[in-house]
DNA sequence: AACTATTTATAAGA
DNA sequence: TTCTTATAAATAGTT
């Protein structure tokens, strides 16, 4: 019912098939709510469109909830307990891996070891001291890394002062000095001596 | 779209009605099937009559299970679970501790630790060296205990041996010895003079 | 259930 | 996107 007649099989061009999409989507939720009062028939539609976004149409006071209800009764479907039944089991299988998970927590906070045996406690022992070495690795990285910004400050630090130094030597100088020798020194060391402040003023906020 | 313009409102006449309904929850359905097909789109549409009777329509691949799942996903309606509530929201609880017990778990043993802080990792030290000192305790209970159960035993078993000696003495003794002296002696000198195999050979094997 | 005059939906174009 | 319009499709009333 166009300009003209169209094969039903996939519209391949994408933004025909957007512009179709809505206008039957449309012209469907119409029917189905004529349907609904010209009949007295009770409708549930829910549709999604290949973008995923949902439209939904419920005949009045016969929310999906009802709907869903009346279609068990009449397919014998399982819906519900079949969900029922799914999040029970999940419930199990997490409450179980959350014991289990507890259990090894207290254990190895060294809680409630009066059950376990030589050979548990020898393994946890062994965990225990790889955690410890890898934290205290860990510690002492980190105490390098701050060390080394620490001491790249007050290189800059240093060199900053060095350049001051230099420019006020320049500067009270400037009038009893005359040889060039000063002056070359002072350019030579000119381009290495000028750093300002750091960059990441906060980087040692991280530790 | 027929002989004559109809208003859109209940029609009375029962079996006019009826054969409307058919006619028009026929068109619905195709179009539905229409849609899915051209525009790769999912529907899930359930009609029941005015009488009762269900009809329902799936897009392939998609059963209404999954609609419907996805119907919750976007509108945030509470369908079944407003009758799984409680497990829906246990389960979510429970996922959420699972995952903090997750991550502590892995961070004492070691792993993932990049992103901790030199405080927490302060922390965690302390906890894994009071879970070692724990551990440690009891391995040392566990071997005190099993040191004393075995000297007990091999009081015991000096006991046994030293009242069997006795009986035996007197057994023998009772023909040739008649002095009260040499029973005497010899229950003093046999508590250590003889060594048995202890009663559980596979003691040793709990370390 | 089949037919068909008419209404309605919509494909393509603007 | 929205409007327009020629044409296909749906269907109300009839047989």
């Amino acid at each position: 019912m166009g300009r003209g007649k169209i094969e039903i099989k996939r519209i391949e061009n994408q933004s025909n098939r957007q512009v179709t999409y809505t206008k039957r989507r449309n012209g469907i939720i119409k029917k189905v709510k004529e349907i609904t009062v010209l009949c007295d028939a009770k409708v549930s539609l829910v549709i999604f469109s290949s973008s995923g976004k949902m439209v939904d149409y419920c005949s009045p006071n016969f929310p999906l909830i009802n709907i869903l209800d009346a279609y068990q009764k009449q397919t014998g479907d399982k819906l519900w307990d079949a969900k029922h039944e799914n999040l029970s089991n999940e419930i199990d299988r997490i409450k179980k891996e959350n014991d289990n998970m507890q259990i090894e927590l207290r254990h190895l906070k060294g809680e409630d070891i009066q059950s376990l045996h030589h050979k548990d406690l020898m393994a946890m022992e062994e965990a225990l001291e790889n955690g410890l070495a890898s934290i205290r690795e860990r510690q002492a990285e980190i105490f390098r890394i701050t060390k080394r910004n620490h001491e790249d400050k007050e290189r800059m630090l240093e060199e900053e002062y060095k350049c001051l130094s230099l420019q006020i030597m320049d500067m009270e100088g400037g009038g009893k000095m005359e040889n060039g020798y000063h002056q070359q020194q002072q350019m030579q060391m000119a381009p290495f001596s000028f750093r300002v402040q750091p960059i990441q003023p906060n980087l040692h906020e991280r530790f």
